[in-house]
DNA sequence: TCTGGGGTCCTAGGACCC
DNA sequence: TCTGGGGTCCTAGGACCC
């Protein structure tokens, strides 16, 4: 290395709060532990329902056979969690309710419940923040943390530093986490994985070899089942078999960016900043209906929701202070295929009204033969509504500049 | 009885401008 | 006078992630 010898080495850790919504509500429900728990449903009416069921029961408890029994009840729910106990029975995650149900009757299936997620993820964080400033929100139970310049931050190459957070994360909260340390946030997300739960792994250039090319291309961050498919029929299995490949061979089977990144990936090499802030590029809302609709035969019902949506949308932009002028719609039909329709405007906007009059207009260019499952609205190339407030004062000016510069030329 | 919701980023073609 | 390339915006689809 080339780096002047007091410079510290770059030392990233990856956070990972282990079954965060399991441990959560595990944390609500002591007496649950150790049971078959299954975490979804996450349609209102059921919801409503499930809540409602509770009677001589502890808050919204059913076992899961119960669910069909449910007044709003239309079998569309998914599995958003499932804790260890019900893992077991080949419950996982993504799964249909349904199916669970048939795999483990008894177990007990509990709604959703986001505003709780949400405030013990705001927990965590502002106890990492306390601890290290240079903090990365990737998600609900996930950051990035640079720790090169925290103090103790380069003991044990991160562990010091890294037990420190664990224990006060679950001194605060009563929730567990593991943490991968590394020089990079791509090892670091890696090395997270490798002593679930509540473990610490650190990893170093030099591990690479041992640690990271035995790994399944998989394992990396950003390759998912069609990238890892695409490498099984070329023969690559590991993370060892993909870094012997030419980079040339690599961008002429997956094209130059995703080639290159590849290459860079399994070579353990990644130079993206830790990154503190971001802005949103589109909100959206969707739906699944609880069964399929037509677009003449249920018209005031789609109609409905189509509005509905558009004002949730609407809403998200004012309360988060945003303006967009990309309004688009995804439709998702009964046999699973979805389409995007999506058009420009001149101007930005936060108003129901105009999102729900653009939104109608790109429906209309969907032929609507089939039922639909799905709908979504969503508001693209957003700026902040303080962004466009001076925008259009300056936009007087601007003009009479350019007119000045016409008559000029 | 299949398959949620909210995001980001990339690709690729066409329009349009210089 | 067809001949070229670069840049940006728009739109549609898809992979991937939490």
């Amino acid at each position: 290395m080339s780096s002047p010898l007091n410079a510290p080495l770059r030392r990233i850790a990856h956070l990972d709060m282990d079954a965060f919504y399991a441990s959560v509500e595990l944390l609500r429900y002591p007496q649950l532990k150790g049971l078959p728990v299954v975490i979804g449903g996450g349609r209102r009416p059921q919801d409503e329902a499930l809540k409602a069921a509770q009677g001589e029961r502890p808050p919204h408890w059913i076992p899961i056979a119960d669910f069909p029994r449910l007044k709003g009840y239309s079998g569309r729910g998914v599995i958003t969690t499932a804790t260890y106990a019900a893992r077991q029975f080949g419950i996982g995650s993504a799964m249909g309710l349904m199916k669970a149900a048939k795999l483990c009757p008894e177990a007990i299936l509990l709604p959703v419940d986001f505003a709780a997620y949400r405030h013990y993820s705001r927990s965590f964080k502002a106890i990492i923040l306390e601890i290290a400033p240079l903090m990365e929100d990737r998600g609900i139970d996930e950051v990035y943390v640079d720790f090169t310049l925290v103090p103790g931050g380069q003991r044990e190459g991160g562990r010091v530093l890294a037990r420190l957070i664990q224990k006060a994360i679950f001194d605060a909260t009563g929730l567990t986490c593991s943490v991968g340390v590394a020089p990079n946030k791509l090892l670091a997300k890696m090395a997270s994985e490798f002593n679930k739960p509540n473990g610490i792994a650190i990893v170093f250039e030099d591990d690479l070899e041992n640690q990271i090319w035995p790994l399944a291309c998989r394992k990396i961050n950003g390759i998912g089942p069609k990238a890892d498919e695409k490498l099984q029929q070329l023969g690559i299995q590991t993370i060892a078999e993909l870094a012997q490949k030419e980079i040339d061979w690599l961008m002429d089977h997956f094209g130059q960016k995703t080639g290159a990144w590849m290459f860079d990936a399994a070579h353990g090499i990644d130079t993206r900043p830790v990154v503190l802030e971001s802005e949103p590029v589109s909100i959206s809302r969707e739906t699944t209906f609880e069964r399929d609709l037509h677009a003449a035969h249920d018209k005031a019902e789609l109609g409905a929701i189509f509005t509905r949506l558009c004002e949730q949308v609407a809403q998200d932009l004012a309360r988060k202070g945003f303006v967009g002028k990309t309004i688009g719609i995804k439709l998702r039909f009964d046999d699973f295929k979805s389409v995007t329709r999506d058009l420009t405007l001149p101007d930005h906007t936060f108003d129901a009204a105009v999102i729900r009059h653009h939104a109608g207009l790109c429906l209309k260019r969907v032929p609507l033969q089939q039922r639909l499952r799905l709908l979504g609205v969503r508001v693209g190339s957003l700026m902040t509504l303080a962004e466009h407030q001076i925008g259009r004062k300056n936009e007087a000016p601007l003009q009479q500049l350019q007119t000045a510069m016409d008559l000029t030329i």
